[in-house]
DNA sequence: TCAATGATTAGC
DNA sequence: CTAATCATTGAT
C-alpha cells in the first residue's frame, strides 16, 4: 500500500488527498490483531469482504483507518499509520489517530467499501515511488508480538510517525514529498 | 513517564 | 456489575 493515495471527497468537486508512507499489518494468527480472539459486532469489520474499511475508536479519542485483506471469515487487515500530503501539510498526518482526525474518519466509514461513490478510495501511485527505499521493521503501540517485523515505511519521507531505531533522515538529503504525480 | 478519554472485554 | 485493557498522542 506504501506510496498509494488515499482520497476523500469533501464538498461538491473538492478532494482531500495524500500518500501513505507508514502501514502495519495485523493478522488472526498473531495476538496484536483485533479479530485474534474472536468475533464481535465490534470487530467483524475485519472478517468480512477485503477492500472495505474497517475503522475503530482507540483510546477513546482517536480513530484508526485500516484497509481489510486477504479473505473473508479471516482477520487481516493493514493499518493506515502516515500519509504524506502536499504542500504546506507536512507531518499533519503523521501518526494513524492524526490520519483519521485530518481525514474526519470516524465509525459511519467502517465497512464501506473502497470506492470513488462512496466517497472514500484509494488510487495506485506507488510507481511514483521508484528506487525509493522502504524500511521494515517492528510495530508501535501493541504490548503482544512486538518481534515481529510487520511495519513498513518510506526511508526518505519525512511524514512517518516514527522511525526504526538507527534510522535518521541526513538533514541534508532532500525528503521525498508529494507531486503531482500522485494526485487523484 | 503519564494523563486524557471512552469503547470493549474479562471476570465474577 | 466492575476493573483492566487498548493497533494513541502530546507534554514533561
Amino acid at each position: 500500500m506504501i506510496g498509494c493515495t488515499l482520497v476523500k471527497k469533501i464538498g461538491g468537486n473538492k478532494v482531500l488527498w495524500g500518500v501513505i508512507v507508514e502501514t502495519e499489518a495485523y493478522s488472526q494468527k498473531e495476538p496484536a490483531c483485533h479479530g485474534h480472539k474472536k468475533r464481535t459486532p465490534s470487530n467483524q469489520t475485519l472478517f468480512g469482504e477485503p477492500g472495505r474499511f474497517y475503522i475503530y475508536l482507540t483510546y477513546g479519542i482517536y480513530h484508526c483507518v485500516n484497509i481489510v485483506t486477504d479473505k473473508s471469515e479471516w482477520a487481516s487487515g493493514v493499518l493506515l499509520r502516515a500519509l504524506s500530503m502536499p504542500d504546506e501539510e507536512e507531518r499533519i498526518c503523521s501518526g494513524p489517530g492524526l490520519l483519521a482526525r485530518k481525514f474526519k474518519l470516524d465509525r459511519t466509514y467502517d465497512n464501506r467499501p473502497i470506492s470513488k461513490k462512496n466517497g472514500l478510495w484509494v488510487i495506485n501511485k506507488s510507481s511514483s515511488l521508484k528506487n525509493q527505499k522502504i524500511v521494515k521493521t517492528t510495530r508501535i503501540g501493541i504490548s503482544q508480538a512486538k518481534d515481529l517485523q510487520w511495519r513498513w515505511y518510506l526511508q526518505s519521507s519525512r511524514s512517518v510517525s516514527k522511525r526504526a531505531k538507527g534510522d535518521q533522515l541526513p538533514s541534508t538529503k532532500k525528503s521525498w514529498s508529494p507531486s503531482i504525480e500522485n494526485s487523484p
